[in-house]
DNA sequence: CTGCGTTTGTA
DNA sequence: ACAAACGCA
């Protein structure tokens, strides 16, 4: 293709924008999934220092699906967001559509390109893709590589002195952190870049009313995390837990979106001391494990991490699931963390875990039925850490526990929202009643808040019952 | 081999 | 205190 000459998309082709050179000479294709982050990012580097290229967001139709208004909301930001930064490096923001592996090779025929570089990274459906992704590429005779690690520090690559993977998170977490990581990586300079002619109309979303979503982007992700290090983090240790004090850093969607990196917040992080600091890097390191565990267990997406649990009895989801997802089942803990998943995209991990353990040890419904409506709600959801951290709860992943890990609700309300504050705000029907914890049967009657669904100290004991037939 | 750890609940 | 299994060093 000579330089400058436009590319007509075809309606056939699915893809979307006139497409011009700003030099013939090997031009490549940058894919970008939710790795958005540019300064940081070594796939990047790479690829602008190889020649001139074009970048592109593949955008899977499944983020637009009829679910999940305040994640297509998200990443409608950030593509505004990151068109925006990649005008300020003369470039443009490509947006195809359909299935990856048939767009992305859409993208290089384009272009002429013959090489297309991939953040390797497994991506939001997993390694199965990834590797469709690359037959598609082989079959188109275009190569492939495989730059950088976007996601996370390093998936696979940790492992114990025989050379096997971890299956229990503190040993891991240990060797990952003597490991360490590298620095993050300085913002690409002196790459060439295919231009676009023209933009991409970028979607709008409308959001229900009362959402205040999170600022998008790389720039809103720094001024957030500065935000969380100057005044937050020092009590992050006591805080995390409290869902009515709100004081988590709230980094959660900008990593899922590549909007900043972990080795930046790592690098943040060192060479200093402080609880707060210690235990933070702690949960980047959970976030780093479910990375390598789902790298390496790529099924493990889907199906139980144990395969035992396959063999268990369970409920079909029915009118008890309408009423976990819809906050009505008469548990204020569960219903406010519900009810604050649907209004906002968000829910504070203190009720992930407590309304997961209630789906799955006193509803008995398998966790593939909570982690889908998660991942449809969520605005960070993320497949290794929301289908692992379901594992976990279930007792049927890594560090399985299965008589330590029922929580009581009630319990649990008391204990992490002790005035009841994050109860009455979500579930504003029970702001005046006595003990918005565990309301009175009369309390129900008169603000018309529902009965409990069921009995947790009976279907606990249901729930310990059922583990032990597999266990045989 | 042996001891340690495991974001908890019940008594 | 104890419930209990298991990966790991």
């Amino acid at each position: 293709m000579a330089a400058g000459a436009p590319v007509v998309p075809t309606a056939r082709s699915g893809y979307e924008g006139d497409v011009s050179t700003s030099s013939d000479a090997d031009p490549a294709v940058m894919w970008f999934r939710r790795d958005l982050r540019l300064a940081d990012n070594p796939a990047l580097v790479s690829a602008s220092e190889a020649g001139p290229v074009l970048p592109l967001f593949v955008l899977d139709p499944a983020l637009w699906g009829p679910s999940g208004v305040s994640r297509r909301w998200y990443l409608t930001e950030s593509l505004r967001s990151l068109d925006a930064s990649l005008r300020r490096r003369r470039t443009s923001l490509s947006v195809v559509r359909g299935k990856p592996e048939r767009q992305v090779v859409l993208a290089a025929q384009a272009v002429d390109a013959t090489r297309v570089f991939v953040a390797e990274d497994f991506g939001p459906y997993g390694r199965e893709r990834d590797e469709r992704v690359e037959e598609a590429l082989d079959a188109a005779g275009i190569e492939l590589v495989r730059v950088g690690s976007p996601y996370a520090v390093a998936p696979g690559t940790v492992v114990n002195g025989s050379g096997k993977n971890y299956q229990v998170f503190t040993p891991f977490s240990r060797a990952w952190a003597d490991i360490g990581w590298e620095e993050p990586c300085a913002a690409p300079t002196g790459g060439s870049w295919l231009e676009l002619d023209s933009t991409v109309e970028i979607p709008t979303v409308d959001l229900p009313d009362g959402l205040e979503p999170p600022a998008a982007g790389e720039a809103a992700a720094a001024q957030r995390w500065a935000d969380f290090v100057d005044a937050d983090v020092t009590d992050y240790d006591d805080e995390r837990d409290r869902p009515d004090h709100d004081r988590t850093s709230r980094m959660s969607t900008h990593l899922k979106y590549g909007e900043i990196h972990p080795r930046t917040i790592l690098a943040d992080l060192a060479g200093s001391g402080g609880k707060g600091r210690t235990t933070y890097r702690t949960e980047i390191a959970w976030r780093e494990f479910y990375a390598d565990v789902l790298f390496r267990r790529p099924d493990s997406a889907r199906d139980y991490y144990k395969p035992e649990f396959a063999r268990m009895s369970y409920a079909s989801p029915g009118d008890d699931f309408d009423a976990w997802r819809e906050g009505r089942t008469g548990f204020p803990i569960v219903d406010a963390g519900m009810r604050q998943l649907a209004a906002s995209g968000w829910m504070h991990n203190r009720l992930r875990m407590i309304t997961a353990s209630f789906l799955v040890k006193d509803l008995h419904v398998e966790w593939q039925h909570g982690a889908r409506h998660f991942l449809g709600l969520l605005a960070d959801g993320d497949l290794a850490s929301n289908n692992h951290g379901w594992q976990w709860v279930a007792g049927s992943g890594t560090d399985a526990s299965p008589y330590f890990r029922i929580f009581n609700p009630t319990t649990q309300g008391k204990k992490f929202d002790p005035r009841g504050d994050y109860i009455r705000r979500w579930v504003p029907e029970l702001a005046d009643v006595a003990d918005p914890h565990d309301p009175s049967p009369d309390d129900r009657d008169r603000v018309d808040y529902p009965h409990p669904l069921v009995d947790h100290k009976a279907e606990r004991q249901e729930a310990l019952d059922r583990y032990a037939e597999i266990k045989q």
